[in-house]
Parts: structure tokens; C-alpha cells; sequence
RNA sequence: GGGAGUUUAGCUCAGUUGGUUUAGAGCAUCUGCCUUACAAGCAGAGGGUCGGCGGUUCGACCCCGUCAACUCCCACCA
């Protein structure tokens, strides 16, 4: 067989994709065995394939397919997210490009455009995954608006309303003035913006009309001034004491206002006075109740300003903020202008500043919900790593506020609620079932008088029932797959969307499950550049993941993005990593080549071992300590240290060393036993490493030889401890292979130099199992045992043994005079660190007896290295 | 304003209840090699008073205090 030079991955990617999945490996179905379940946070359909997607899905990928090869029964649920107002947006942007508004469309018509939107993109993504090797149920792909996934979520509504936890109710809101809705808390982000604070006279009421007397108000919101219903003052503030009970006029309009007093206000800041605009500020609306005060909608939905307003109706707030200065200006107003940096919220979803506002919306009441859901994460039923998110998580719970869950949007789950033409209304699944309860109350209506409320809910009011009904736990109770599935086993996610997501999957977990969502969630890092900045479109530092795939290949991209992701940390992405993936491959491809060429080469006896027992037997014990470290490490989501310690032990214990220990000489032709061994290490490597690198494992392991099954399935046996002894010899054989090399550079002996090589030791035996492979790794044509210096050759020092190194070579001593002389003093100095503890009586008193023995160890080591080095010294001389 | 976290080699990070030889890895750097698996490679090397100060202890990268810098989350001071 002719291997290609590198490993082509574009082929072997598509191949043993679609091989899995024709086998169906990725499909589950419940039976005897332990089931192991994620469900994939699922993207939104407006999605397109990006670093996050990789790291998230990559981390699950790699539990998944290790619990596959563990013998559970793996399974992981893709699916998307109808993503409510994000999908809504950009289906109104690509109506707006064909000339098309939304208002001039009826919902359904709209709907319309919206499942073809969805049908169109939504699977992209989910595509676009399987290049990464994924091995996702494709079978259990569920959708959020599913058609029983959506009368679920209907339902739960009216479950809620019908326990008191969904009522109805006008509060102070986030309005998106782009989207044209309501949003929680959650989706507000704060942001600090350079703005200005500007200080606006009133005119204080003096006999019936205004005074030159005034007040000075300092606002960052000029334009809200026609909404102003009082001004108030602390009432301890004695500037204005005297001004208690009076009234101002608000500027350009001259509308009288009472100046109140209440020790919301505090005295240091600005002028210590504030005006009070109660239908766009949540402090004003509640000075508003509490005085009894008029609240005056100076705003249209889409941030205009509206006719209650009275001046510039119809121009957007932000371009009066601009345009009343001149105005307040010429009226004699304006006392000044600062500089002022304020916290304003923006809507995560258009970025549109957001603005409170008096609304009538659907609430879900949390403190219920939240109090199960505290409990599971505080008391580690389930456990969050990194840890330090418990934190964030309670304190959150802790103060949690009620869930604004009604959007007025189109595209997502409509609100079952229906309205009676004189305002009444009933919470029904459906308008029959609404009109059922109508009836009861109320004769004097037919059922075509129905109207249906015309909003939608939050999207999260639909994806916190992720994990259970993706087995259709709520619309199918008891199902077989809810019960063998459910609770999930892992859940993958960024931190980001900790309260909007995963606190809520946790209620409604215990809700309606009566069951936690999942044993244990592991928080992702946030995806940032070489510079530490967050990716993002803006900023042009994405990169292009498919681009990537298809430049080094998924196995590469994989790496890339494992190797710089520590648990719990951020990622600083850099495509240097990729580079190292790639490279590993072709180091993987390289080394299958170099068996590729001993097959054909092999001699004696296939059942007995000749010359290379030792190297076989260090790398046996090796590889069973490395599967112990990557079971320790797996346990704890350490993943990115296991692929580096996989990583290392293939590229340096195995490739480095233990292929260079068994190679036979130039064309000469390996025992057959030792081949065998070697195949079969190299098997066992690719599927330690498989889970990472799926697809050169599997396609290495089916050249390797012929096989019976695929790696993809096949099971980890269980493994021995591994013999510490032999390891120790194969950590000295190696150090004595690198000092005696290091010892060769230093004085200028070419690789093709044969040496004569004398050991000078009191442990013959520790190196006669070793020879061999000694001799080859450092080209002596001979090892001879010595009691005596040897004169005119190099000498090094390892541990307590001399080596001798004889050669045709004219020798310089000096740098390795000065190399043992460096060594001398470093022991010196330890000498005197172990000595100085040991001679230190409470140290003697108070160690443990192994601490103690250990650094009496430690002094006689140091002792002997010293004599060995300053024999060696002597011998230079 | 409140809370959490981070600070170890040029960069990114390990370092498990304080004692395992006066700190480890990868990348980058330097030196020597076109050695017949691999130059996308091989063989070596250099590089850190563990953020500063103080304390506890026989002993501190690790525990405590304090200061500094950075990061994140939460929060209605106009």
C-alpha cells in the first residue's frame, strides 16, 4: 500500500462521516445499559457556525463519544431555537429589502415568511456542524416551535395562570423602540456611554405665574422635560426648604408642577433636585404613586416623540435631546452643560437604547419557581464547574424579580389568552376552551367575539423546557425515552446565558420533571482573539470556521480549539494552534508510514520477544499511566489537560522515543513480535485519542491492520496499574540518552560520530536490560563497565553514575568543565538548603517521619552527586 | 456602589490536604542537523527572586492580612 505523503483530511472526513452515520452510531434508542445524555444548547435558526459553536459542541462531542467508548449509551440531542425576536428581526430586515413591511402584512402572512425563513436557514448550522465531526442523534433533531413542543409550551402557560405564578399586569418595562416590544431585565445590557448632564432652570410659582425666582434641575434627558409632573427635593436639603409645597413651571410648555420632598433625592448630586417624569423613568413612576402624580407618555413605541408630547412630535427622542437645547436655551433655561458619563441600556438583540415604559404585560412570578432550583446548585445535586458560578448563580436566585415573558412579536408561541370585546379575558388552551370559561361568567358574547391576544412569549419561555421535552416529558409524560433520558447527564454552555437559560431550565426541571434538568453543568470560556478581545462582527476578528475546516482540516480545528481551552477559562484563539493540529496529524500519518514500512520487513518468531522486551514493557506501563491520568482528568472536565497529556505521551513518549528504541538498523528487518506490539500500541493510542481527533483515529486504526469493528464503538478495556520501577528505568534511560546527546553537541560530535561509551556505576544491573537501546539512541559502537576515570574523554555525570564518552574527536573541556562546575554549584547550594532544615531542631521534632527520611535522601544524593562531580572534575584535568 | 475571580518563563497555562531534590508543560526564541517515517521534521539549549509588602509555621507558589493591577457579573443616583 502507497501512503500519501500527509494526511489528505478533506477525503477521510466525508468518508467515515457518513460511514458513522450509515451505521447509525450516533442513534439511541433506551436500553439495559447506562445511558450517558447532553442536549445541545440549541443554536438559533438565524445562526451561521462560529468559534463558540465549536468549542461548546467540541467539549460535548468529546464526553459523548468517550461515554459511547465507555459502553453507555450515548446520546446527544441536536435541535434549534426559533430565537423569537432575533428571527423576527432579521426576517423584517429581509422584508424591508424586498420593499415589503411588516405592517402592511397580516400575521399570518408574515408567519408565512417566517417558516420559509426557517426552513430556509434553519438547518444550516446544524449542517454546518457535521463537518466537525459531531456525533449527534440527527434522528431526535427537535425545533422549539415543534408542533408538540409548541402545545406544550402553550399548556405550561396556562398551568402557571391557573397556580397564580402568570398574571397579567401594567409596570414599568424595557421597551426595545427597534423591535418594537417588551424585554426582560436579562436582555437589557448596560453599557457606559459619554453623554451630558445639563442644568435647566424652573421657574418658581409666584402669585399665579412665574416668577424670576427658579429651581435648578440637572437631567441627562432634556427631552423627557414635557413629561415632568413635579420636581423633588430631600426634605432635609434646607436650599429648599422653603420651596416645599410650591409649584414650577416646566420649561417651553409651562404646564404648573408641585415640588415634592422625599429622601429618594440625594442632595450631593447635581443640584440636589430632580425632576420627576414618572412615564419614563422606573424611580420617577414610583415617586409617582407614591405622590398621586400625572404621568404623561411623551413617546410613541418607536422612540418619537408622540403629541402628548407637544413639541417636535413625531422626531425621534434622541434627535430632541439635541434640538430642544437652543429652545430651553433662548427661553432663558439653560443654566449649563457638563460632561457626564451615564449607564444606559441598550437591547441585546437590536442594540437599540432601551426605554422604560408603562406597559400592560404577562409576568411569571420567579420566588416559587426559584426556591428548588437555589436549593439543587447550593447543595451540589447539581454541580457547576468551574465552581465560582454558584455564586453568580445564588446571588442572582437570591434577588430574583419577576420574568416579563410577554414580546409583542409575531414569530413564536401566542399567548393563549383571549379577550372579550369589553375587555375581559380567560387563559385557555384554546378559543373553545376560552369561550368554555366565558360562558360561565358571561352569556351575553358569541365565540366569534374572541380575540386572541396578539403577542408571543420569550423564546426562553419556550427553550427552559429544553432537556425534558426534546423527549417529549411534558406533551408525552412518562414516555420511555423521558424515563431512561431524563435528567441528562451534562450540560455544555457559556456563562452568558446563566440566568437566562440554565437557572430557568433548572425551575422548570423541578416544576415539571419534579427532577433536576441534569447532573452537572460545565461552563465554556468566551471566545476571544489573540488580543483578548471578544469576537465579533463589528470588530471583523471572527474568523471564518468553515474556511478553517477546510484549510487544516476538523481533527486540526478540533485541537486548535482544546489545546488553548483550559476548564472554566476564556479561549484566546489563535490559528497557530490549528497549525500545531495539523502538524500532529501529519506526525500521526508519519508514524503510520514508518510501520507501513517495518510490515513488510518482519522476521522470527511472532510469539517471542528477542532484544527489545525492555522498551515494550516501559511503554506498556506508560500507556497504562497515561490512561490513568486521562480517566483522573476526564473526571474532573480537565479536558484540555488530557488531550495534552494524550498529546504528549504519542508525540514524545511513543513517537520520540519508544519507535526510535525498537527501530531496527537501515533495512534491516524488525521481530515480528516486536511489530505486532508496536500495531497494537498504536491502536490502542488512536482510541485514547479518538474522542479528540475522531477522524485520523479511525482512519489510522483501520490501516494499522485489519479490524473488526470501528474505533468509533469500540470499547476501553480496563487497565493495570502501572509498574512504577520499570517507569523510573525509562525516565533514567531517557536522561542518560539526553545528557550523553547534550555532552555529543557541546563538543562538536557529529550524530554520525561512533563513540566508545564507559560506564562508571555501582548498579551494573539497572543498565544491562538498557544497553542496547543506550548504545543505539547515543551511536556507541561498545558500552564497557568501568571502576576507574578514563582518561581524555568527555565525562558526564547523571544522577550517581559517570559516563565516559571515548572518541576519534579532539577535545575541548572547557564548556564542559563549565557545565559541571554550574552543576557543582547548584548541588552545593541544595546542600546547604537540606542540611540547614535538617540541622534545625524543631524541623527534626515536628516533620513527619517520610518528610524527614525524604530530605536525609535528598542529603546523601546531593553528597554523592558533589563527589561524582568533582571526581569528573578531577578527570578533566 | 455591591460581589466574584485573576496575577507563576516572551505568550497561554499546570502546580492536587504547606515538605517528592531551591517550580513544570505547550508555543515562541537560540544552537546544531536536508540522519533512509516525518524540515508541517530531528537532536539539544537558554529563560522564572511564583504581582508588592507584612504575618503564621521548623518549612509558604500554596494559609492569613494588606496594597496594587487586570477581568467578569450584578445594581434605578437623575
Amino acid at each position: 500500500m502507497e501512503l500519501s505523503k500527509n494526511f489528505t483530511h478533506t477525503e477521510a472526513e466525508a468518508k467515515w462521516y457518513k460511514h458513522w452515520l450509515d451505521k447509525g452510531y450516533f442513534f439511541s434508542t433506551p436500553d439495559e445499559r447506562e445511558a450517558y445524555t447532553i442536549v445541545m444548547p440549541p443554536p438559533n435558526v438565524t445562526g451561521v457556525l462560529h468559534m463558540g459553536h465549536a468549542l461548546n459542541n467540541t467539549i460535548q462531542d468529546i464526553l459523548i463519544r468517550r461515554a459511547r467508548m465507555q459502553g453507555k449509551n450515548a446520546c446527544w440531542v441536536p435541535g434549534t431555537d426559533h430565537a423569537s425576536i432575533a428571527t423576527e428581526a432579521k426576517v423584517v430586515a429581509m422584508l424591508r429589502e424586498r420593499g415589503i413591511t411588516k405592517s402592511s402584512l397580516t400575521r399570518d402572512e408574515f408567519l408565512g415568511y417566517a417558516w420559509e425563513w426557517k426552513e430556509k436557514y434553519g438547518g444550516i448550522i446544524l449542517h454546518q456542524l457535521k463537518k466537525l465531526g459531531y456525533s449527534l442523534d440527527w434522528n431526535r433533531t427537535s425545533f422549539t416551535m415543534d408542533e408538540d413542543y409548541y402545545n406544550s409550551v402553550i399548556k405550561i402557560f396556562v398551568a402557571l395562570h391557573e397556580k397564580g405564578v402568570i398574571y397579567r399586569g401594567k409596570r414599568m418595562i424595557n421597551w426595545d423602540v427597534r423591535a418594537k416590544t417588551a424585554l426582560s431585565d436579562e436582555e437589557v445590557i448596560h453599557k457606559e456611554v459619554a453623554s451630558k448632564l445639563y442644568y435647566v432652570k424652573y421657574f418658581i410659582e409666584e402669585n399665579g405665574k412665574p416668577s424670576d425666582k427658579y429651581i435648578t434641575v440637572a437631567t441627562v434627558r432634556p427631552e423627557t422635560i414635557t413629561g415632568d409632573t413635579a420636581i423633588c427635593v430631600n426634605p432635609t436639603d434646607e436650599r429648599y426648604t422653603s420651596l416645599h409645597g410650591k409649584f414650577a413651571y416646566v420649561p417651553l410648555i409651562n404646564r404648573r408642577i408641585p415640588i415634592i420632598a422625599d429622601d429618594y433625592v440625594t442632595m450631593d448630586f447635581g443640584t440636589g433636585a430632580l425632576k420627576v417624569t414618572p412615564a419614563h423613568d422606573i424611580n420617577d413612576y414610583q415617586l409617582g404613586q407614591e405622590y398621586k402624580l400625572e404621568i404623561i407618555d411623551t413617546m410613541n413605541d418607536d422612540g418619537t416623540m408622540s403629541e402628548a408630547a407637544q413639541i417636535f412630535p413625531g422626531i425621534d427622542r434622541m434627535e430632541v435631546r439635541k434640538k430642544i437645547i437652543p429652545l430651553l436655551e433662548a427661553a432663558g433655561n439653560l443654566s449649563k452643560i457638563e460632561d457626564y458619563t451615564s449607564q444606559v441600556g441598550f437591547s441585546e438583540r437590536t442594540d437599540a437604547i432601551v426605554e422604560p415604559r408603562l406597559s400592560l404585560q404577562w409576568w411569571v412570578s420567579m420566588k416559587e419557581l426559584s426556591t428548588p432550583a437555589l436549593k439543587a446548585v447550593m447543595e451540589e445535586e447539581i454541580k457547576f464547574y468551574p465552581p465560582k458560578f454558584r455564586n453568580t448563580y445564588r446571588h442572582w436566585m437570591d434577588n430574583i424579580k419577576d420574568w416579563c415573558i410577554s414580546r409583542q412579536l409575531w414569530w413564536g408561541h401566542r399567548i393563549p389568552a383571549w379577550y372579550m370585546p369589553d375587555g375581559s379575558f380567560a387563559v385557555a388552551e384554546t378559543k373553545e376552551a376560552a369561550f368554555e370559561k366565558f360562558k360561565i361568567q358571561n352569556s351575553k358574547f358569541k365565540i366569534e367575539d374572541i380575540k386572541q391576544d396578539e403577542d408571543c412569549l420569550d423564546t426562553w419561555f419556550s427553550s427552559w423546557l429544553w432537556p425534558f421535552e426534546v423527549f417529549k416529558g411534558y406533551s408525552n409524560p412518562g414516555n420511555a425515552d423521558i424515563k431512561y433520558y431524563y435528567p441528562t447527564n451534562t450540560l455544555v454552555t457559556a456563562p452568558e446565558i446563566i440566568f437566562f437559560w440554565v437557572a430557568r431550565m433548572i425551575m422548570a426541571g423541578f416544576e415539571y420533571m419534579h427532577e433536576k434538568p441534569f447532573n452537572e453543568v460545565y461552563f465554556t470560556g468566551i471566545v476571544r482573539d489573540k488580543q483578548g478581545r471578544k469576537m465579533s462582527k463589528s470588530l471583523g476578528n471572527s474568523p471564518d470556521l468553515l474556511g478553517l475546516i477546510d484549510q487544516y482540516g476538523a481533527d486540526a480545528v478540533r485541537f486548535g480549539i482544546m489545546i488553548s481551552s483550559p476548564a472554566g477559562n476564556d479561549l484566546l484563539f489563535d490559528e497557530s494552534t490549528l497549525e500545531q493540529g495539523r502538524n500532529f496529524n501529519n506526525k500521526l500519518w508519519n508514524a503510520l508510514k514508518l510501520l507501513k514500512m517495518w510490515e513488510a520487513r518482519q522476521s522470527g518468531d511472532a510469539n517471542q520477544l528477542i532484544t527489545n522486551d525492555f522498551a515494550i514493557n516501559w511503554f506498556e506501563n506508560r500507556l497504562n499511566e497515561v490512561k490513568n491520568e486521562v480517566e483522573s482528568l476526564m473526571k474532573q472536565f480537565k479536558l484540555s489537560e488530557a488531550l495534552k497529556t494524550v498529546y504528549s505521551l504519542i508525540w514524545d513518549d511513543f513517537c520520540s522515543w519508544y519507535l526510535e528504541w525498537v527501530k531496527p538498523g537501515f533495512e534491516q528487518p524488525i521481530e515480528t513480535a516486536v511489530y505486532n506490539k508496536t500495531v497494537d500500541f498504536f491502536d490502542e493510542l488512536m482510541q485514547l485519542l479518538h474522542p479528540f481527533m475522531p477522524f485520523i483515529s479511525e482512519e489510522i486504526y483501520h490501516l494499522l491492520k485489519e479490524q473488526k469493528a470501528d474505533l468509533c464503538i469500540k470499547q476501553l478495556a480496563d487497565h493495570p496499574a502501572p509498574n512504577t520501577e520499570i517507569l523510573k528505568q525509562g525516565e533514567l534511560l531517557k536522561q542518560v540518552i539526553s545528557a550523553l546527546r547534550d555532552a555529543r553537541n557541546k563538543n562538536q560530535i557529529k550524530p554520525k560520530d561512533i563513540i566508545q561509551l564507559h560506564i562508571q556505576t555501582a548498579a551494573k544491573t539497572s543498565y544491562t536490560s538498557i544497553e542496547n537501546i543506550l548504545s543505539k539512541q547515543v551511536n556507541a559502537a561498545n558500552i564497557h563497565y568501568t571502576n576507574d576515570t578514563i582518561a581524555n574523554t568527555i565525562v558526564v555525570a547523571v544522577e550517581k553514575d559517570k559516563f565516559y564518552i571515548e572518541s576519534e574527536k579532539e577535545l575541548d573541556s572547557t564548556t564542559l568543565k563549565a557545565d559541571l562546575l554550574k552543576d557543582l554549584e547548584h548541588q552545593k547550594g541544595f546542600l546547604e538548603s537540606v542540611q540547614k532544615k535538617l540541622s534545625n531542631e524543631k524541623f527534626v521534632q515536628n516533620a513527619r517521619p517520610e518528610v524527614l527520611a525524604m530530605e536525609q535522601k535528598k542529603l546523601a544524593d546531593a553528597e554523592a552527586r558533589i563527589k561524582t562531580i568533582q571526581e569528573s572534575l578531577v578527570a578533566l584535568n
